[in-house]
DNA sequence: TGTACATCAGTGAACGCGCGTTCACTGATGTAC
DNA sequence: TGTACATCAGTGAACGCGCGTTCACTGATGTAC
């Protein structure tokens, strides 16, 4: 085998498992064993466990974030002077995922899994890792959100955009547990890709909410500070 | 002491611990020094330290189940033969889950941080726990969700009740750290209440968002199927 | 061309550590006669 | 009322296990002279 092929097994085992049960659940022996390597082989070619996390993540952020650059050049591009609108910046995002060249057919769901993982187990180190690695493709992202959405204060905005990221996170994150369910209760089958086409008018929606502090109907007990 | 005042600081120490680490982070050894209790008093007093895990989940959410019926009791009673709105449905939920008597001021955040945990951690028995022991106000949340929403198909509504839950799950289990963020670039404080009051807004317009299969635009590459 | 040395990928076995759980035990309280 | 026994909450120490990491080592390949 060529040099250092080692390194790719180790990397696709790691992908497949952390993406299947999260990080601190998956053991280096699981992933070497997976690989069919030796298991001082990670912390040889990586140096420790969350180094090997990073070298997951960077190996297919890198090319995914280059991807979102050039699909948010076009846009801006395309739109001349005025600002792209919401649903522009993230049907952006949502082709940018779903057009990323990929290494097998498991490719988009596990991209999707650690993506979500990202968010809802990030050990602080990884936090740290994808903020320093990737804020401008993602400071870009919230830039464009801004300005499609000139009508919210920068608070409703903040909210409104975590909203949209858990949305996102969760179900990408359980995505294939949820396609399994879908599938065993009424026998339909979906795709990734399909998940993606209902989340974006879900998201568009929200975002655009009538009023961000809507009160409860009128005999509710809560009261609004 | 009382007799088994012990069990009770259990149960505190590891709700506090599990809501700010999660479950596998938490260590029956830490949970046992912060409770100033023998180690070995948890598998005393539990048998397991998921036996705990289930403990403290049932301690708030058989409370909370009990306060939920009442809610969709009062709904129902007081729309008479049409079935509740999709607002009054959710707004129910929400009250529910802020009028529920507290054990201290950080009661809310703890409730919250440990029904988004439920979903994003859940690790198997944790769910199969939830599902036998609060199947009840958990359906009938969903068949009041159906009626409130009948221009949906099955599928559509699954999909978007997901979207709901995630952005629910996500935007509670990291509320805490949401919220600093906020504080330190804006200066604006958030209660959680204040939360709640922002999301229901947002998954009422995504549910009735216009047309589920809404195209991308024109020039996409992403062809529906 | 041949030899000596350096570099590098990879290995096998062990290290120390923290984990959940178990077990023999203590001491206080309740119960039967 | 006194004694013997049972029950129960709690304890201290140890158990075996799986973990990430380390270390001395091997064998192949490249490089200098």
């Amino acid at each position: 085998m060529a040099q250092s092929d080692t390194v790719d097994r180790i990397l696709d085992a790691a992908e497949e498992l952390f993406a299947e049960r999260g990080f601190s659940e998956t053991s280096l022996r699981m992933i070497t064993s997976k690989a069919k390597v030796n298991l001082a082989a990670v912390n040889y070619h990586f140096g420790s466990k969350n180094a090997l996390i990073h070298a997951v993540f960077a190996r297919f952020l890198t090319p995914f974030s280059a991807t979102l650059e050039q699909a948010f050049d076009e846009l801006e591009e395309r739109c001349g002077d005025q600002p792209p609108t919401l649903n522009e910046t993230l049907w952006a995002l949502t082709e940018s995922s779903i057009r990323m060249p990929q290494r097998n057919e498991k490719g988009i769901a596990i991209f999707m899994r650690l993506l979500g993982l990202a968010y809802t187990q990030s050990q602080g180190h990884l936090r740290k890792f994808l903020e320093q690695e990737y804020s401008e493709p993602f400071s870009r992202f919230m830039r464009l959100l801004k300005q499609a959405t000139p009508q919210l204060s920068a608070v409703d905005r903040y909210w409104r955009i975590q909203f949209m990221l858990g949305a996102t996170a969760f179900t990408m994150s359980s995505s294939d547990a949820l396609r399994d369910i879908l599938q065993n209760k009424t026998g339909v089958e979906t795709s990734v890709q399909e998940i993606a086409l209902r989340l974006v008018p879900f998201l568009a929606a929200g975002m655009q909410a009538e009023n961000p502090m809507l009160m409860p109907p009128v005999d509710s007990k809560i009261s609004v500070a």
